[in-house]
DNA sequence: GAACATGTACCGACTAGTCGGTATGGCAGT
DNA sequence: ACTGCCATACCGACTAGTCGGTACATGTTC
């Protein structure tokens, strides 16, 4: 679609579907640029040539090429807090939930897979406010899945000789790591890649 | 050192001891720099300035910027060779091998944390040509993991029910991803983080 | 021992190009 | 008439890298 609606070529030929509106188109083409070549590699202008508009527009809507890239972390940050919710809050045994919760992590990370990339790659390039932000509310998720592995250890489900904030920074660190490797192409699917995660964390855990 | 030989500070006043080689100082400069800022956010005049040369020196030395980076990751890889070839190619139990391996492959990456952070956060940074081979010399060093793990699921000693392809990459990934939470100065060495994560390895695999 | 040639290790001024962002204005819709 | 949504033209800052140059060490010749 942005191909067909490259500025080179001319006017504007595609007229249903409604195009996408520009904020959306922006921030679709800053993902899969940044994603791709890097934050600072990639240039407004060339985001802004992906996404069939002028950096008119895109100053328009975004005060500026880092807000992109913020935006961008603050997506992620809700999808995984209404995920998180939706996993962790069920009544289902300690280790049901910790395995949902590590299924669910698994999935969402390789079906964003690109914010993923974004996400740990570029930190260091957030103003240190936004950074220090995104820190404390992925201090708050990895909390929350520290509880449930502390819950089990204490009601004996799991073993209670590993460290805790340790397991779960293996596990995530496996996890966020997905974007060095996976391939959605690749002979596994999400689904097999989480259940195979959840798996070995709770192989970690068993007593 | 570096401080006290700025430009700005006048005539070298730092007798002994001998100082570092420009090359090696260039590197020492560059890495912290590109650790804390980034690549692209670190500019080449930062680099001499903290080095206490000019950039006429440095390009000198190395063809370009990008040639900084690319010799970080030559040590990188330098070192993790070497480093395999010693833990892996011993006589003992296959078991006894590859926690052998595992510690050390923690204790190295924490003993130099700014190598792992640059790393991993740089790879799209390096020239197509470079960025491949340092992917295949890292594949390698994965494969040599992978067969320790086959070699103990084939004799019985790990559960042969994992698949030996993902317990690496879910080890390297937790492996990699320390740069993003260790702190040298936080509670834990980079002994115990290594045998922990031995632990947690072994367990995954136990029968 | 001095003069000279040469090579090395740098210095620092400079440049072309690119960058993120701004100011302004036109147009369509209400 | 006003507002929102853009496009266009332009700006100043900054970059990586180059280039002409200097200082010094070393070896050779007289």
């Amino acid at each position: 679609m942005a191909a067909e609606m490259s500025p080179e070529g001319g006017e504007q030929v595609v007229r249903e579907p409604e195009p996408e509106p520009v904020p959306q188109r922006l921030l679709a083409a800053a993902t899969r640029l940044f994603a791709e070549h890097g934050f600072e590699t990639t240039s407004v202008q060339q985001i802004v040539d992906a996404a069939g508009v002028t950096k008119g527009a895109m100053y328009h809507y975004f005060g500026s090429k880092d807000d992109l890239l913020y935006e961008i972390y603050a997506r992620v940050l809700r999808v995984q807090t209404a995920r998180m919710e939706q996993a962790a809050d069920s009544t289902e045994s300690v280790q049901r939930r910790l395995r949902a919760v590590a299924v669910d992590v698994v999935v969402t990370t390789v079906t964003h897979l690109e914010d993923t990339v974004i996400f740990f790659r570029s930190m260091h390039l957030l103003h240190p406010d936004k950074q220090a932000e995104v820190r404390a509310q992925r201090r708050r998720y990895h909390e929350r899945v520290r509880g449930l592995i502390e819950e089990g250890q204490a009601s004996g489900v799991f073993r209670a000789d590993r460290s805790a904030e340790l397991v779960v920074d293996f596990f995530f660190g496996a996890v966020h790591h997905l974007g060095f490797w996976y391939r959605r192409d690749g002979p596994m699917s999400a689904r097999q890649v989480g259940e195979q995660f959840a798996d070995l964390l709770l192989d970690a855990l068993r007593v």
